[in-house]
DNA sequence: TTGAAAGCGCTAACAG
DNA sequence: CTGTTAGCGCTTTCAA
């Protein structure tokens, strides 16, 4: 005989399965005479039950299992921002008795059949990551996906359409044009941004940020100072090369998206003897690092990356268990923080 | 009416729901008549039915989870180790055919109580990670309790014991004995040790292996020379202040156990203005970093922790796969990366 | 060959 | 108040 069931326990002392499960998961409410719960609980012990979750879940209709997607070709957790963001969601799962359920990508060639995902209920609900491989258009798609499947989900980042959705991003807008007025206060006069891909909507809110902070102080962003490298160490390089190129036009400063871009723009720095922020000044949007030990300590706008996590937890788990719980949107804000770069 | 069952489409269709789940699952194996066939993959289609993942998992007695535990107080995802761990892992349940259940510790104060997580059969076997919140005696419970329970697993680090299980892991005083007869070859003859915690086993492997390869070359181990920080900051400093004001009879290369406590030796050799290697040679054994923009750029012992991720997986699943599969144990080899600090 | 009945282990809704 | 019957949605047996 496998491990023992309830009916094993039920037989043994010579009532149903219910009456044991009722004894051993409904406490000391009145529902089996006190003796009988008393025979219950010893032969459970006997049998050293463990109750099988599976069939539990299947008759509750309920998991406590929170799934994970994040749409990336690449591991997952070698990514810094995603580690911080899983730290995040994993301690509201902790702290509100779930669990996480990552799924892999499945499919050939690194893009993955979501559908299935969604719709195989070993989930109460979905929490969603975009990442930069993630454009406004598939966004979209994702939400309507989710949506069709009746899936609940609540999404992390690049979300800046109207739909009533469980939702934690920053405001990527605010964040380039603060940094506008940071660098002009500076005296900066000619500012460039150091960006991914251009259909990233992250790259494109900060695109427009920038651009509306740049003209509030009568300055511009000119198209040739907007830098996408896809995220590619040549392709940073290149662009840098052609931005240094400009002898006494070249920027004075530079925007990076996000941490990588810094990464490069620093091993850029070292290669060609450039030294920060003599040279040139340097401002980034990243997160929050745990082990920052990069030199020299960049100036950033640090995104809340693990607060986001914990947030979208929250909100996914209200909605699972709060019956006609609206969808809520929650915009965090960004911290600037002071280093030696700009 | 929620989502569409099995039961729903054989209505539609006329037949028993037995036969709709033939049709859809066995492929064109002639267990139902080809019309009969068609009619329910069309009213299957129209429905836009999928599985419920659970009721399956639960008749097949299988779900293609694989459960995670790792102790730890902090969150996972922070550590560098284990990211990388996880990301091999998740690149063999990718392959096979899995997802990840990543189990979060339960209960108060940061302990949690695992019995629950090995029996409750959500998964069909658990991935344990050793950290250094284990020690020799919890990693012979925790083996012992997975036995008991009958949970196939498979282990990785930190096990020295002789039991069979799945085991993924490496020779702790073989990277330490190396770690010896290299900086004996650079000329060093006190050679000092900085590490966590005396209860981990990679601490007393780590120790035995050093002071073997020491005496080899007629060198001793002193007790003053083995420093435990217990990873605190403060800790690592009093240590490095008690050697360096040793004067002329301090340490002239310190072998570092892993990357926090290099780390930390970095932070004091700042703060101290003491340089690397001029003032002292550092060795460490640490494991790949994706990133790795510390500098000076550490002289390393460099341990294959994907790897490690990804065979502790393949174990694993072998193990659930093949019915008679015997336990298998699997020791790492070590890589020197030389870097300019010893 | 094709279909329906009998569980997987559990809990929510019932009847005594 | 106490304890049983009737499913949860699926698959594997077994009878036709």
């Amino acid at each position: 005989m496998g491990t023992p069931t309830l009916s094993d326990i039920a037989k043994r002392v010579g009532v149903s399965a219910a009456a044991v499960s009722i004894a051993l998961n409904k406490g000391e409410t009145n529902r089996v005479s006190a003796k009988t719960r008393q025979r219950i609980l010893k032969v459970a012990e006997e049998l050293s039950y463990s109750p099988n979750e599976l069939a539990k879940a299947l008759a509750e209709k309920r998991t406590r299992l929170v799934g994970l997607v994040v749409p990336m070709r690449d591991p997952i957790f070698f990514n810094l921002f995603i580690a911080q963001t899983l730290s995040g969601i994993q301690s509201t799962l902790m702290r509100r008795g779930y669990n996480l359920l990552v799924y892999s990508p499945a499919g050939k060639n690194g893009v993955m059949k979501r559908d299935k995902i969604y719709e195989s209920k070993y989930t109460d609900g979905i929490i969603f990551v975009n990442t930069r491989s993630c454009s406004a258009a598939t966004v979209n798609e994702t939400i309507r996906d989710l949506q069709a499947a009746k899936v609940k989900f609540s999404m992390i980042n690049s979300y800046y359409g109207r739909a009533p959705i469980n939702y934690v991003g920053v405001d990527d807008a605010a964040i380039a044009s603060a940094a506008a007025d940071y660098l002009v206060a500076k005296g900066h006069r000619r500012i460039a941004f150091l960006s991914g891909a251009h259909t990233l909507p992250a790259h494109m809110q900060l695109v427009k940020g920038l651009d509306r902070g740049l003209q509030k102080h009568g300055l511009t962003l000119p198209q040739e100072f907007i830098g996408c490298s896809e995220y590619d160490r040549d392709g940073a390089f290149a662009i840098l090369d052609r931005w240094f190129s400009l002898k006494s036009h070249r920027p004075t400063a530079i925007l990076a998206a996000d941490d990588q871009l810094l990464l490069h723009l620093y091993d850029y720095a070292d290669l060609r003897k450039i030294s920060i922020p003599e040279d040139v000044s340097v401002l980034a949007r990243r997160n929050i690092g745990i082990e920052d030990h990069i030199r020299p300590r960049p100036t950033s706008f640090v995104i809340p990356t693990f607060q986001m996590g914990q947030l979208a937890a929250e909100l996914l788990i209200d909605t699972i268990e709060t019956p006609g719980c609206e969808p809520r949107r929650i915009t965090l804000p960004f911290e600037l923080v002071e280093g030696t770069t700009a």
